[in-house]
DNA sequence: TGCTCGATTGTCT
DNA sequence: GACAATCGAGCAC
């Protein structure tokens, strides 16, 4: 099942907590690129020194001022693309890594690398593998702009960190990382 | 108008 | 482990 707009109109922390497990897709030429998230950083509004939304609204953080379940696409680092999603109370949810699960070829030519271990394995690598550009920038997440998130009712054991790559706000233990559960029916385990 | 630095990655040592 | 690549947002002046 497809997450409705409900599911990130909570605060940014329970978003990021529970998106983890769930199913990242995107729709390319009528073919499904998806894996499960594995990786997610919460960042607040105006109270976390750490969110572009910190000092105000400006033309770049705009979509995490609008509805939530849009994305939010930005530049960084002059080389890369990091991907949120946007939840309630000015926040947003960062998609740091993924593990592919199909179109692994499509990831393969877009990375240009062989390697499925690093195909999604970073906030960078996970735009280029899916192919998400600024074009996606303030765009629900639906079925009708081929880029949206599933449950497909995989639970994973959550770990709680602080977030990584930040200079200010590295207090708040705020990455949540999913981990496989020993012991879970096989067909829920990790390949390989 | 100019300068600094970043929610990163790949490459080299 | 260290660092260059690469460029726009945000801030100082």
């Amino acid at each position: 099942m497809i997450l409705p707009p409900e599911f990130y109109a909570r605060k940014p922390v329970e978003v990021a907590r529970d998106l983890i497990g769930k199913v990242l897709v995107r729709l390319m030429d009528g073919r499904r690129v998806s894996g499960r998230i594995l990786e997610t950083e919460a960042y607040g509004g105006s109270d976390d020194p750490a969110s572009h939304a910190f000092r105000g609204k400006t033309r770049r953080n705009a979509p995490m001022f609008g509805p939530p379940g849009r994305a939010y696409v930005y530049f960084v680092y002059g080389n890369h693309f990091c991907f949120n999603v946007v939840t309630a109370g000015v926040g947003a949810v960062l998609l740091r890594s993924v593990q592919p699960l199909e179109g692994l070829d499509i990831m393969k030519k877009l990375r240009g690398t062989e390697d499925e271990e690093n195909l999604a394995s970073g906030p960078g690598k996970l735009t280029r593998a899916f192919g998400i550009t600024p074009d996606f920038n303030g765009l629900p997440l639906c079925r009708e702009t081929g880029l949206f998130i599933e449950d497909d009712g995989t639970r994973l054991e959550v770990r709680r960190t602080p977030r990584i790559g930040i200079s200010r706000g590295t207090e708040r233990k705020w990455r949540f990382v999913g981990e496989w559960r020993l012991g879970q029916d096989s067909n829920l385990r990790p390949p390989g």
